[in-house]
RNA sequence: GUGAGCGUAGCUCAGUUGGUUAGAGCACCGCGUUGUGGUCGCGGGGGUCGGGGGUUCGAAUCCCCUCGCUCACCCCA
């Protein structure tokens, strides 16, 4: 019997897991300073969590299972549902706005393909119980602060903004019902990938006319840029809205944030971006590789209807989740994702010994680790220094420490720089190991 | 769920119209030079040719099924 791995999962071997974890750390690391506090809940949750927001039809698309009780359980594909339960809990106990992120592991029951899998991690950012567009605009600079970290720039990636209600208000003005909505929403979304004829016929099944869906198609496909003066007007003007417009005037306000913020450069506005057909309220935007390439990077927006649906208090939100697969295509694409040696971690130093005076290394060895020095050794017979010189610098250990029989009479052992070749002896007496210790453990940038 | 293209060693691949015990490079492990680095030499482990069935005297090679991978569609929280 031979085992592998399920259809559209990985395996994290040491070189997959440093890469893997270069992407974790820089989300946690991010997180932190845009001032995010890390939570996780279970990775099963009832079924019924699921379906509350996204209806029975979602069934199909998760992992759930019986457990003994007859409680029907699923494996969590999202993690806002669970964001959601227990903000519900204990809303009132919480200090606003609660800033929390988390890094969980999601698994969907879809048939894997480029940038998709049954498993993967995604990055959550959410903050919940202010409707200031500040709030929505420091979602995206986190976001935007990501890509920096790991050295995207507006050249590789582009921020993509729309802004639900402003679309809503606006196939309501070219004759869309609330019933057709929906099916609109669908459209816009669809756009970009359907042959012309078959959006025109499907144009006129949800009640627009010629020149609605002219108009329809118009602002469907421009892009405009954040950082201009009056693109806001000019979008309104085709936009046929009111100048007072609430959700215009909210939207024109984010991107006054943008700039403050120093991220227009990277955002435009496209409002054709959708996001399913969720709970989304106010802002919608995802991350795109520039050329379209790739499936979206990330994606959120405000979702102030949500807490409600869980059983809380009215509560805004705004938020975004960014899953590790697309993102590590993008990276690899463009040369940014390091070589798992450049991200793996590197011995301080690595214990040689010479003669036969092994109980004599490995007290040395163990001393250091103590000390909190990442120290390794040989478990090869041989006894060849240049052998095990080849050994240390294969695992990039910074230093070599050569004990030979010098160790005996004077307590001394050659420390070597492997990356100058310098080599001077050292005191290797228990007395000094604090300052052998000191010196090892000191990490250059 | 639908469709297409691929499955030979850990990786990249060779393997003639079906013909003896299926190969190479890299990687891995070991040994060698009585003491200074990704060399070099020698040696070694590792493949039921994805799995099952069929055709045939004989299948890695031809046919069917199945599993997996990749890509696209559906969907995309």
């Amino acid at each position: 019997m031979k085992f592998q791995a399920p259809k559209g999962t990985r395996d994290f071997y040491p070189a997959e897991m440093a890469r893997r974890s270069y992407i974790l750390d820089a989300w946690r690391r991010v997180s932190q300073r845009n001032g995010f506090e890390q939570v996780d809940g279970p990775i099963f949750e009832s079924l019924d969590l699921y379906k509350v927001k996204s209806g029975d039809g979602i069934v199909s698309e998760l992992f759930h299972f019986e457990d003994r009780g007859g409680r029907e359980l699923a494996l969590r594909p999202e993690f806002t549902p669970t964001l959601a339960r227990m903000v519900a809990a204990q809303a009132n106990a919480l200090p606003k706005p609660i800033k929390w992120f988390s890094t969980p592991n999601l698994c969907r029951a879809e048939r894997p393909q480029r940038g998709r899998l049954r498993e993967f991690s995604q990055w959550n950012v959410d903050i919940l119980g202010l409707d200031d567009s500040v709030t929505d605009a420091e979602c995206i600079f986190t976001a935007v602060d990501l890509m920096s970290e790991l050295g995207l720039t507006p050249k590789h990636v582009r921020v993509k903004i729309s802004h639900r209600q402003t679309v809503r208000n606006i196939l309501a003005k070219l004759g869309v019902t609330d019933a057709d909505m929906p099916a609109a929403f669908n459209l816009l979304d669809r756009m970009d990938r359907l042959p012309r004829e078959e959006v025109l016929t499907e144009a006129s099944r949800i009640g627009l006319d010629e020149l609605a869906v002219r108009m329809f198609q118009e602002f469907g496909k421009d892009k405009y840029p954040c950082d201009q003066d009056g693109v806001i007007a000019a979008i309104r003007s085709k936009l046929v809205l009111d100048r007072g417009d609430p959700s215009v005037v909210d939207f024109e306000t984010l991107g006054t944030e943008l700039e403050t913020f120093g991220i227009a450069d990277w955002c435009e506005y496209d409002l054709s971006i959708v996001r399913g057909l969720a709970y989304y309220t106010g802002t919608v935007f995802e991350i795109h590789e520039a050329s379209g390439a790739e499936r979206a990077m990330a994606g959120g927006g405000r979702y102030d209807g949500l807490i409600k649906m869980f059983g809380g208090p009215a509560t805004p939100a705004v938020g975004f989740g960014m899953g590790d697969v697309v993102l590590m295509n993008v990276l690899a694409d463009k040369g940014l994702l390091p070589d798992s040696e450049k991200v793996s971690p590197r011995p301080d130093v690595f214990v040689i010994e010479v003669t036969g005076y092994t109980t004599k290394s490995l007290k040395i060895v163990s001393s250091l680790r103590k000390q909190g020095v990442h120290a390794r050794f040989s478990y090869k017979t041989t006894r060849n220094l240049g052998k095990q010189l080849k050994e240390a610098a294969a695992c990039c250990a910074r230093y070599a420490l050569i004990v030979d029989e010098r160790i005996i009479e004077q307590d001394v052992a050659g420390l070597k720089n492997l990356s100058t070749g310098e080599q001077s002896d050292v005191s290797v007496k228990e007395e000094h190991m604090d300052d052998l210790a000191a010196r090892l453990g000191h990490r250059e940038p």
